[in-house]
RNA sequence: GCACAGGUGGCCGAGCGGUUAAUGGCAGCAGACUGUAAAUCUGCCGCUCCUUGGAGCUACGGAGGUUCGAAUCCUCCCCUGUGCA
């Protein structure tokens, strides 16, 4: 069923224009496979774990401890660093990696989701977006080509088209005509960035130092991903992605998802547009998922995965292990002396009781979100690792909760 | 001792004759969270019993009383705070 699907992308995938990011497959098992992303700031291993740092902090955790756990690369969002600090403070403070002291990669999403979750505070044109700020209830108008400079103003590695991310449910026409105002969007978004990459100065966008991993590049630019939309219809998912790859861009996303909709509807329209996206070329799923679906969508080919849920979880005491969830809050935890996940060496469960875990939530600590938010993330990104190992010698990868269902 | 002000469910605190098992908040218990308006949000939270819905019981310091009806009014008692002796 998929072999079809993937003659046809790696014969499109000649059709697609040089790109200025480079990406190669080192090992495939099935679909899956495991590759390498260079960037300005160093290279990725793929199927890559982005932790979300929406204001330039991925909340709970400083730079050195990201660094710690191996995140490669983690996201920033434009339109909240837009709204505050404002990217003119940025840019003036060399970029977001200069400004957080990150010299890893970033990428930053373009505000298209901000389109989805701040519904009640926008209003949306062909023109593109007027947002009510949150913050004060400012007017901000967003365009394709607003944002595009903002996020060369930001300076990540790699920036996102401005789409429309559709609601769940939709209509098929208000589906259909939202997927074409992301293509229009995308085709904008794109010339702007071609008109205008050059103004990232290359010694700003370069990793400084010694700390850079993996060397820096010749890439002297930022790349720009087009985002596939579609809503939940198979169709429109497959024209989508023709009509976004015709338009050319070096990586591709799949936007749209996680947005309310059952998860097995999630997973066949992944499986479908994996399908239509060039082989060759890294191909992004936005905003997913659970550590278990971050395993299955690796093993279906998808490359890059970023998620609120690690962190976000964190702080609302809920932690992954291998055991399955733990809700760190409950009650059964209080005189509990063992560690959090007994097959995982991340500091937190090297150090720390449930117990003394379950007691600093309870009593509102900052320490709980910061623990419980560097224990998530360890737990996704060595179950990342763990994937890619698994890829790289053809097996099967280790299921987040495997031993869960051996010992219970 | 006298004068005021008070004693409400684990705690704080509304209510001041009926639609009150009793508003709120906290604490407690459980759940949700998927390109971050999220250290947020939702539900439960006197006891017992049956199926949702309900039934019964016990409750507003204590004991009496007024009233068809009292956490709410009256009397006495106990206790707490403040002031004066």
């Amino acid at each position: 069923m998929h072999a079809g699907g993937w003659q046809d992308a790696a014969a499109r995938r000649f059709t697609i224009q040089p790109v200025s990011i480079d990406f190669q497959i080192q090992a495939t098992s099935g679909p899956a496979r495991t590759g390498r992303l260079t960037t300005p700031h160093g290279e990725i291993e793929t199927p890559v774990f982005m932790p979300v740092g929406t204001l330039a902090t991925v909340k709970g955790v400083s730079q050195d401890l990201l660094e710690e756990l191996g995140a490669q690369i983690i996201l920033g969002n434009t339109y909240h660093l837009y709204l505050r600090p404002g990217v003119e403070t940025v840019r003036a403070l060399s970029g977001l990696h200069g400004f957080m002291s990150w010299n890893r990669a970033i990428l930053t999403d373009s505000g298209g989701f901000q389109v989805f979750s701040l519904n009640e505070l926008r209003k949306v044109t062909e023109e593109g977006v007027t947002f009510r700020s949150h913050l004060d209830g400012s007017s901000h108008f967003f365009t394709p080509e607003s944002a595009m400079a903002a996020q060369i103003g930001l300076g990540a590695d790699i920036i996102m088209a401005f789409d429309e991310c559709t609601e769940y449910p939709a209509e098929q026409e208000r589906t259909r005509a939202s997927m074409e105002l992301t293509l229009r969007w995308a085709e904008r978004s794109k010339k702007y960035f071609e008109e205008h990459k050059n103004e990232v100065p290359w010694e700003r966008l370069k990793a400084s130092g010694s700390e850079l991993e993996g060397g820096a590049t010749s890439h002297a630019t930022q790349s720009l991903f087009g985002i596939v939309q579609g809503g939940m219809d198979l169709g429109l998912r497959r024209e989508s992605a023709e009509r976004t790859m015709g338009i050319g861009f070096p990586g591709y996303a799949i936007g749209g998802l996680s947005v309310g909709e059952p998860r097995a509807r999630t997973r066949e329209v992944v499986a479908a547009t994996l399908e239509y996206l060039p082989i060759d070329q890294p191909r992004y799923l936005m905003g997913v998922g659970t550590p278990e679906e971050v395993v299955e969508y690796s093993m279906m080919g998808v490359d890059m995965m970023d998620c609120v849920l690690p962190t976000r979880a964190a702080r609302h005491g809920l932690l992954f292990t291998s055991e399955g969830k733990v809700s760190i809050k409950q009650a059964r935890y209080a005189q509990d002396e063992n560690q959090l996940d007994p097959s995982c060496s991340c500091r937190v469960c090297h150090r720390y009781s449930r117990a003394y875990l379950r007691h600093l939530y309870a009593s509102n600590e900052v320490l709980a979100q910061v623990l419980n938010t560097i224990h998530n993330l360890s737990y996704y990104l060595d179950t990342m690792k763990s994937v890619r190992h698994s890829i790289q010698l053809g097996g099967k990868p280790r299921f987040a909760t495997e031993s869960t269902q051996a010992k219970t």
